[in-house]
DNA sequence: CCGGTTAACAAAATCGTTTTACTTCACCGT
DNA sequence: ACGGTGAAGTAAAACGATTTTGTTAACCGG
């Protein structure tokens, strides 16, 4: 049914050899029957096997990323979507395809399994987790992002505990007392013994250090941390319910998010609800999306170089597959102060005098 | 180096064939033979090849998308990056993996011949093309997005005459008369006899039927067709190039993109020249991203079900694989009219009273 | 006791390439 | 004339699985 360099072979009655080599080392052998191999090659219209090919080879011309979720559900967080195209980067200078592994049935490790690719990167995978011993006995180099550093595994990340210590203290500094922190969880729960991702909990000591700095603590009662989804939906559904519990004057008056895509759901939940920002409410993220800038008022938020971790992870990965010695890379990360963050009101929370306008 | 399943066989005292049941055929063995064998798996740290694996069964557990840009240019335009989320839906239904496969060195069809999948999808691939001749070679099923319906080629899009027909239909009936259509280049020229892409001729053919309803034609002189990038940055580029030259009183009173990303970039370049949309400026888009609705004005544009297109295409690319009759999808686009819209100032174009606020 | 079925496993073919390790032959200088 | 060199091409061995076909022995009814 499909051509094979065999059915090319014997047409030019030659054999796999030289047909291998008339396209692919043109100069070992002589011009006159390369070209009658190619010409039979172009008329046959044969195309090598891929697969074989990687067979043999050992390379596939792909490298893969291990995503935490399904492909509909990543691409929707545009911080994720930054990464990506980062990765993407990577990929065209070197001439890659970028296969995407969702896990296979709610399983991680499965798509670690059957990637065929040249090199790997994980999302928010940490050392000592099944993922990793796996790709380790697969001798697959990978480079996690939003891991952890350790040392039998290279990471590309910020500085988690610093960037989240910053953020509460411009919260802390605004005079907030009564804060919301929407946490992140695993999407994928390779350590079920944390209920929250490996960066979140970074981030939580860094929170911890701002309170502990004012003698305050995480888990004092005024405090809510909230697991939630990374998601705009899930950030709405967990500010609806922070929000719509409780009596007013117990209410928080700012809701700090690790994601940006949660507190866009943020936005979206005090809007419904008639509460203004940041009058009433301030409001934090983390990551920077593209959007953040253009909310209205615009997000206050961690800015972390998406598209550069997943291109710098990427050429780690490639550098490791190479059989380079290379090691962590911390990116840097800041704080931007825009609008959606501002001093509590003393008062009670009441309506707004106007409606809001948000986004 | 690798453990293999020879290396499994030996230790356990067995065949080849009876690890590889003990793994994909657990009934086949005895359960004492399959029990051992795992252990031993377990053990050695086994984790079959799945390049060897797909040689012999032919499935590789992922479908490909045929990107006619760089993963990160794709990936910047919210319309492709709704299609891909609908893949990664058929996707996680079916436990597959999404090999992304961009151009190798400008080369489409160099990424066409790589492309280790079992299905693949195109975007913007006509019949007749390079490309698709070389994947019926390679007797990859294959549905194109966005291409042309033809017989020997599945097809899943929209009526696209129709929708531009209907586009400019509300733009005439508002009372422009001076329009620029930014009108969407081939990423790749795959028949570089035509300076634009397939889609967009028959976008044009559209515009050109709303015209010549009216006694006018698509070629006079105050209608212009600027071909533009698909993106933000294209889209403002040429809208600066569109309304810093020539007199005002010829400027276009309304911009019609091909694409909302592009739309995008015509409020960018609007605002950066103090001109105020839709009362200075009519902008009108195709695809309705999920942006457009949150835009300040909110963006007049064509509605395209982007996953849908996605979901459906992966679907039916797999009903090809599994040798089902497929035939041509054409889903339902429709107008949106928003307020980006409005109808043409009478007087000259002059500096709006107020600084327009926009996005 | 005997042909026939079945369970359990093994041997070998297959998938479609690349690559290594020859063979053959012409040519060259001495 | 003769060993050496290089060019051109081939046969066969990987690559690492799956799958088809065999083989052996036990078991079973008659």
């Amino acid at each position: 049914m499909r051509v094979t360099i065999k059915d090319i072979a014997k047409r030019a009655g030659v054999s796999k050899t030289t047909v291998s080599f008339a396209l692919n080392d043109p100069e070992r052998i002589s011009a006159e029957t390369r070209d009658r191999v190619l010409a039979i090659v172009a008329e046959m219209g044969y195309v090598p096997d891929p697969v074989a090919r990687a067979l043999t080879t050992g390379r596939h011309g792909a490298i893969g990323l291990l995503l935490p979720q399904p492909i509909h559900e990543a691409l929707a967080n545009p911080y994720l979507c930054e990464i990506v195209r980062g990765i993407g980067e990577t990929c065209e200078e070197r001439g890659l395809a970028l296969t995407m592994l969702p896990p296979v049935r709610g399983a991680l490790i499965e798509a670690a399994r059957r990637a065929a690719v040249d090199a790997l990167l994980t999302i928010g995978v940490g050392p000592g987790t099944e993922v990793a011993e796996l790709l380790r006995k697969r001798h697959l180099p990978f480079v996690a992002i939003d891991g952890l550093a350790a040392d039998n595994m290279v990471n590309v990340g910020i500085d988690d505990e610093a960037a989240a210590y910053e953020l509460m203290r411009h919260i802390l500094d605004l005079g907030h007392e009564r804060i919301a922190i929407l946490a992140l969880m695993p999407e994928v729960c390779a350590a079920p013994a944390s209920c929250f991702s490996r960066v979140c909990e970074l981030r939580l000591a860094g929170f911890s250090r701002a309170f502990a700095e004012r003698g305050r603590a995480l888990d004092a009662p005024e405090i809510r941390v909230v697991p939630v989804e990374g998601s705009l939906e899930g950030g709405r559904r967990a500010t609806l319910a922070c929000l719509e519990s409780g009596d007013r004057a117990a209410m928080p008056t700012a809701i700090v998010a690790m994601a940006d895509a949660a507190a866009l759901g943020a936005y979206a939940a005090c809007r419904s609800l008639g509460i203004s920002v940041p009058a009433d409410m301030s409001i934090a993220g983390f990551d920077d999306i593209p959007q953040a800038s253009l909310l209205d008022p615009p997000l206050t938020t961690i800015r972390q170089p998406g598209s550069e971790k997943g291109a710098k992870a990427a050429a780690l990965a490639l550098a490791l597959l190479a059989g380079d010695a290379v090691s962590h890379l911390v990116l840097r990360a800041e704080l931007v102060v825009r609008g959606s963050t501002a001093a509590p009101r003393s008062g009670p929370l009441q309506a707004p005098p106007v409606a809001p306008r948000l986004q």
